[in-house]
This record gives C-alpha cells, structure tokens and sequence, in this order.
DNA sequence: TTATATAAGTCAATGTCGCTGCCCTATGAG
DNA sequence: CTCATAGGGCAGCGACATTGACTTATATAA
C-alpha cells in the first residue's frame, strides 16, 4: 500500500484552466467561475470513479491471486452464476470483449472445473455454460469480500445516496447495458 | 460495439442462492427474502460499477488510441495537469502503481513533449513535472469527451442523485484516496 | 439437397499495463 | 564521510485485451 503523497506541489492556479482552445463555451448569464466550478466537479468525479473503481476491485483480487486468477476469470464466473446456462456468444457480448480473449480465461475455468459445459438442447451448436459446486463456492467467496466492501458503503453513505449513486451510474453506461439491467436482469428468457 | 445478448437463458432460480456454504448470517428479525434482497442490490450494484467504468472509460481510450496511448498515459496527464510541478514519487503514489510501470509511461509523455521535467529549486534530486502546450491541450481533449458523458449523466440524474453518487463512491475508496480528495485535492502546499 | 449462416474453438501475432528483482547516479542530511 | 532518498534503467514475467484467418459442427433456408 503506497502511502499517499504529502503533495507539497506548487500551488499554482493551473488545475484549473477554464479557459483556452477547447474550452466549453458558456451558457446565458453564466459566468467564467460557473464553468470553472463545473469543470473541477467534472474532474473531481473522474477522480472518484478511478480511486473507487481501483479499490473496490482490489479486495477480491487478493483472493483471485492466491489462486492465480484474474478480474477477468472473476467477472466470468459472476455471469455465469447469474445466468445458468448461458451461451458463450451471450457471455461474450455481456463482458464486452472477444472470442479470444474469452477463450484463454473460459478454458482456464473449464480445466479447474469451476465451469461444464453442456450442448444446447434446442441448438446443439451451443454450448452451456454453468458454474460447478466448486465454482459456485469460489465465485461465492469472491463476492462476500466486494459485498463487505458495498454494504458497509451503502450503510455509511445512507440509502437515499445509494438511490443517486445508482442513478448517476446508470446514466454512465451503454444503451444496451442500461437495456440488461432494466429487465431484471437474471430474468429473461 | 458488440450487440447485447437476447439472453435467452435457462429461467432458474439460480441467480439468487441466499443459503448455503458462504451465506451471509441473518440479523434479528430478518427473514431469508431480506438476505437475499440484499444480495440481489449488491450484485446489481456490482454490475453497474463493472459497466458504468468499462463505458465511462471507453469514450477517452478512443482519442487515446489514434495516438497509440492508453489509459495510464491518461491517468498521469490527468494528475500532472492538475498538480503542475508534482514530484515523480507523487504521482506514483496517487496512481498506485510502481516505478517500473509508470516510467514507460512518463518517458512516452516525455519523448512526445507532452510533459515536461524539470529539476526541482529545494531538492535538486525532484523531477518535477509539468504539462506542455501540446500536453495541456491533448489532455483537455480527452478530459471533454469524459466530461460531455459525465455531465449528461449528472444533468440526467439530477443534483441529489449526483449527490448520493459521491457519497457511495467516496465510502469505496481507500482511507488514502478519501484523503487526497478530503483535502480540496489540487491545492496543498 | 445444397448453399449459406451461425456457434464455438483455435492458431499466431501484437500491445498495454501492471509486477519483481537488481543496480546505478545524483543529491540531501546527519 | 556515511547513509538515505529521488529518480532512472535493465531484464524478465504475467494478465488481459486485440486482430485476422481458419476449422468444425450444426442449423436453416433456397
């Protein structure tokens, strides 16, 4: 854990440039301090979404270590757990990466057995993914340690912060995540 | 963009496995559907933190990419910008990462006069670094496509919800990270 | 039935971004 | 003078993502 930094930087106005080419151009009766406060909100969320994603991620990839794991074996197993028998091209559009990069972490899960496969029986091309005991147990394991994480967030934040902080996020993702989420998720046929 | 899954899956009850081996112990008066309403909220809030980062972060690694960056050159243009003249050990205690790791980063920024170092006037073993024209205007760039998404989900969200939406996201971050942020952030001696 | 499309698996190569261990120079402070 | 600190650099590694091209099995439509 790096210690954070003291910061005795030069304390210059340049964190704030409200001004200058790109600058966004200001609307009626809005004046130069309006935009420069909008700006440092902006940045200061950015902030926020880099520091917390980074942390919140980090306490399960202790446990992922320990087993020479990674995020992305992690968010694998937390789909398949969802949606039991889920397809593989149906996995690769929820995770939002390649056949490729799927296929080195799928065959991983599949050789230590945390994940069958099953031939679809309407379409037998398709091939069923769904979480073993053992990898139920570990996708379990993996979850408590984000889900201590989040419920002690949730409780110190207060519930009406939790309903904004789902709002804001929500707006911040794709149409179609957006769309995933809306219907109830698991539930879909 | 990889269109989102029909998600025609095996309708069971699976998503939702409130008992067994790791199961959360319930408090008083607190009844199974409680536990595993609870569970359901942090997955959801789960799914959205994966989903909300991955798209937030896929409108700047765009520009990025045209220049055959990435996102840690991103995140130190970011930190340099904000804190012009910050010391190398700084910035690699804010961005978390270890010497090795930012020094290809930072002698790419260098290389391509995106940033500048300069010895420091107190202790002359400082490399201090600060943007360039050509930096400042590379990073205002990729700070605007974050901050159209940002502001769109703020103004869609509303000002309560965005609120909340710090709130939690602060309680996610390190005790370090609530620090730096705690402190008016770019302006400390 | 034949042609085309789809589901999935696979090979090879590439790039970013993090890590470790080790060594070096310059400079500051006792 | 000695020791600690700020920074740079080498070598090697691993996780995770990418692209393009090819293969197999199966489904579906002409």
């Amino acid at each position: 854990m790096p210690a954070m930094p003291s910061l005795k930087v030069a304390t210059d106005d340049a964190g704030l440039r409200a001004s200058g080419a790109g600058a966004r151009e200001m609307g009626a009766g809005e004046t130069q301090d309006d935009a420069a406060m909008r700006e440092e909100e902006i940045r200061l969320a950015q902030q926020m979404l880099f520091f917390a994603y980074r942390d919140f991620t980090r306490s399960a990839d202790l446990v992922l270590e320990e087993l020479g794991m990674g995020r992305a074996h992690h968010r694998a197993l937390h789909f398949i757990g969802r949606h039991p028998g889920i397809t593989v091209s149906d996995l690769l559009s929820l995770l939002g990466i390649t056949k490729q990069s799927l296929a080195r972490v799928l065959s991983a899960l599949l050789d230590q057995e945390y994940v069958i496969q099953e031939a679809g029986t309407a379409d037998r091309r398709q091939r069923l993914l769904t979480l073993t005991e053992k990898g139920a147990e570990f996708e379990r394991r993996l979850f408590e340690r984000q889900r201590d994480k989040l419920s002690a967030a949730f409780a110190a934040a207060g519930t009406s912060a939790v309903d904004g902080f789902r709002r804001v996020m929500r707006q911040l993702m794709d149409e179609q995540a957006k769309l995933y989420l809306d219907r109830g998720n698991p539930r879909l046929r």
